[in-house]
RNA sequence: GCGACAGUCGCAUAGCCUGGUAUUGCGCAGGAUUGCUAAUCCUGUGGGUUUCACCCGCGCGAGUUCAAAUCUCGUCUGUCGCGCCA
């Protein structure tokens, strides 16, 4: 949520950004209109109480006094005020209500560098690193890969859920957890607090953190006890600190969270989504910071690097990407994907996100730090480390032999028992 | 799940019985002063507005009242005890 500074201040910001965006400017209008109704009701409101207070000193003097006539006058005087300043109390109410559900909605202002355009094609290239591995056969997709070795169970997950789960198995199921060792202990190296989050928010901790959209297509309720399961650690780990102060010194925050993530997925289709690349519940590790504001820009390189670093070390080849204004949601103030290389099916594809939220996250969450001048919002950023179903992926792809088995990324062996291998489950 | 107690500004506290201007300490920030690894003093330290002032704010919500941190009801969270349990 932008601050309602930039709106009273600062609109053309808002409406250069929105038209980037190419969305209309109808929102900010009814902001700035309802803002100006509602400052207007709260002054109308602070006069009435103020004249209830200034009464009720009054009548308590005069109760000191003994002064009994005095006390009846006073009281008949004030005698509908209590009903007069709820209703104004109540028309103030409505209107920051209104304000502020429209405040929600508004897209925080991007980055100068975005790239504009109307969606993905129109990303551009930031990076690139390793090499399209070559092979001297026709490579396999992942899901022929978990087919042939029976790595994986989909029909039968989908018998005791739906479809897009899946049972891990044997030697991938292995893998799966080495990688998150792995990569776990990577950040540690970084000096990155390890977290286990709670798997379910509530709504409100939800709707600091999120677009209220995602409620209706991304996430799964909980009932009856009103919860939401994650879609990212980034959630609660984000929100962990909401309604806070936070002492400048303990700024910047470093985590990383290792959670289940569960996605509804409402809406996507097609061939793709074959195998694990796609599914309802996946795990992921996750980097968190949350720093002072002049520093966020920076640290948001810093997660890329660290994203790099990592999946260098794993042997990817992959390349990064700028996300575009067209593709960048609502959070957001920039944001680079990673984009692993799949020889099945011959095309580069999300594997790593990587944002700056600035204040947007904050202020919905009321995440402050002390200054001089008064309290200030902090900047939120996260990025994936690994997501555990869609590396298994990258690297089944990239590291797959002649006979279907897949050779094990180096760093990763030492977590495998030294085993160079994975090998075919046997049921 | 049952019962008792508790929730007050970043932290810790007083105020609640008996309704009438949110107390004090610590931490933090700014300033002053002294000068030796620091001390002392002053100021500030929840949110809002038409900002020399005023309004709101004592977990949240409702009620009683001219007036609620204070009384009543509901609710949430925590602590302890009991029960259940990996």
């Amino acid at each position: 949520m932008l601050d309602i500074s930039e709106f009273r201040d600062n609109d053309s910001v808002i409406r250069a950004d929105h038209d980037k965006r190419k969305i209309p400017h109808n929102k900010i209008d009814k902001v700035i209109q309802l803002d100006e109704e509602w400052r207007r009701a709260v002054f109308d409101q602070s006069l009435a109480r103020k004249k209830r207070n200034d009464a009720a000193k009054l009548i308590s003097n005069a109760k000191k006094a003994g002064n009994s006539e005095e006390m009846k006058k006073l009281l008949a005087e004030v005698k509908d005020l209590g009903t007069k300043i709820e209703d104004l109390d109540y028309t103030a109410n409505q209107l920051i209500e209104k304000r502020d559900a429209i405040r929600m909605t508004i897209p925080n202002i991007l980055h100068n560098e975005v790239p504009i355009g109307d969606d993905e094609k129109s990303n551009t290239l930031h990076s690139e690193f390793g090499k399209k591995p070559e092979f001297s056969f026709s490579p396999r997709t992942h899901n022929e890969l978990l087919e042939i070795n029976k790595w994986a169970e989909l029909p039968r997950a989908a018998k005791i859920t739906g479809s897009r789960f899946y049972f891990l198995k044997g030697d991938l199921a292995r893998l799966e957890m080495a990688l998150q060792s792995y990569t776990v202990d990577f950040m540690l190296k970084k000096e990155y607090t390890l977290i286990h989050p709670p798997t379910m928010m509530n709504r409100k901790a939800y709707e600091g953190v999120t677009d209220l959209g995602d409620f209706e297509t991304v996430m799964y309720g909980v009932q009856p006890d009103g919860y939401y399961m994650i879609a990212t650690s980034e959630h609660p780990l984000t929100a962990m600190y909401m309604d806070e102060i936070i002492e400048p010194s303990i700024l910047p925050i470093k985590l990383v969270g290792v959670s289940p993530c569960f996605r509804r997925e409402v809406g996507a289709h097609g061939q793709s989504d074959k195998g694990i690349w796609r599914v309802h519940q996946f795990t992921k590790i996750e980097q968190i910071i949350i720093s002072h504001p002049d520093d966020s820009w920076n640290f948001h390189e810093e997660m890329l690097e660290n994203c790099i670093e990592l999946w260098n070390s794993l042997g990817i080849h992959y390349r990064v990407v700028n996300i575009c204004t067209g593709d960048m949601g609502t959070v957001a103030s920039r944001k680079y994907d990673l984009e692993a290389w799949l020889p099945g099916p011959g095309e580069y594809k999300e594997i790593v996100s990587c944002s700056n939220c600035t204040d947007y996250q904050a202020n919905r969450l009321r995440m402050r730090f002390r200054t001089p001048d008064g309290n200030s919002s902090v900047h939120t950023l996260n990025s994936t480390a690994v997501a555990t179903s869609r590396a298994l992926v990258a690297i089944m792809e990239q590291y797959q032999l002649e006979d279907g088995r897949v050779n094990i990324p180096k760093v990763l062996q030492a977590y495998m028992n030294g085993q160079k291998i994975i090998e075919p489950t046997i049921i």
